[in-house]
DNA sequence: CGAGCCATTGGTATAATATAACACCTCATC
DNA sequence: GATGAGGTGTTATATTATACCAATGGCTCG
């Protein structure tokens, strides 16, 4: 999941995304070896389709190039495969979007921040340990317990940002 | 808006929760006088039921209400309200429940955080200002400029987390 | 083997959330 | 008294998501 020769964590225009898939392919095969989760096909292809570029995408997208195989799906079909992909931390909702990203990280757990171009609709995912620790540091001195953290921040990303 | 005789952060069930309504409905007419917007009885009302608790509401909900006020209102009436309350800094909307809260802090602009109680639905706004230049600062790093946070920890709040 | 079980999928229907588009009204201003 | 901007009423529709039930397929355990 290398993205051109510099290590910015923003693909770039020329990176070899056909290595992102494949690689987010692999990994999940492996997850899901390695907790005896079963990658079925309906399952490998929306995280296939997910994976098709590092924008969000929408279920009901999701669904028409599902339809587009031949085999026309209903929407429990996505939702159902979507599910089964966030819980195995293959994939992200994007709450602000109500869309669906690849997870970058899938070997490990994580907490993570999401940087969503607003421009070009490029998401990638921050990974601050330092972040995710504040956070409950602070919500723990009002005795909240966080189980779950969704950190969601709009703005523009390095391309978009220096051509306008 | 103060909450019992402690200061803590989380409303407890005793708590003088009309005062918590009309301070904010005070916050409300003050901030729009002084920004030139316009607080008309609709968004009044609005603002109103949104307060009428600690936990995000529905637009549908919402729109229940006010239709029980006498005259039935339709989709837009709501969402054209929330949408002026939101953008006047009154109203926020926590985009992983789909629903609206009142702002405790409307008189100053800010970046807040939303500790959201899975249990009994509370939503406190956390005010750190550390967070947020974290956050930006870790952005900044990889090239990508902030223009808009969204923070929302999902946990146990103080009252729900000792009872279980 | 075969009975029972559970996870997965297929499918219908519908729920829940949100917006587009247009008509009308009011008020301020020229 | 025309004009224009902002607000509201209304109809229709778009978009996102889930409830529910039937059928299938693989698995274990007796």
């Amino acid at each position: 999941m290398k993205h051109a020769a510099t290590n910015e964590a923003f693909p770039d225009a020329g990176h070899d995304h056909g290595e992102c898939i494949s690689a987010a392919l692999a990994a999940a095969e492996d997850t899901c070896h390695r907790e005896g989760l079963r990658l079925t096909p309906i399952r490998r292809r929306v995280l296939e389709l997910v994976w098709q570029n590092h924008r969000p995408v929408g279920a009901y997208d999701l669904l028409d190039q599902l339809s587009r195989d031949g085999k026309r799906a209903m929407p429990p079909t996505v939702y159902r495969a979507l599910e089964f992909l966030q819980s195995a931390g293959l994939v992200h909702r994007i709450a602000t979007l109500n869309a669906f990203v690849g997870c970058s990280h899938p070997r490990h757990v994580h907490q993570c921040q999401f940087l969503i171009c607003s421009d070009c609709r490029t998401v990638v995912e921050l990974e601050s340990e330092q972040i995710g620790r504040s956070l409950k540091r602070e919500a723990a001195a009002l005795g909240f317990q966080v189980r779950a953290q969704n950190v969601e921040l709009t703005g523009l990303c390095p391309e978009c940002h220096s051509t306008h």
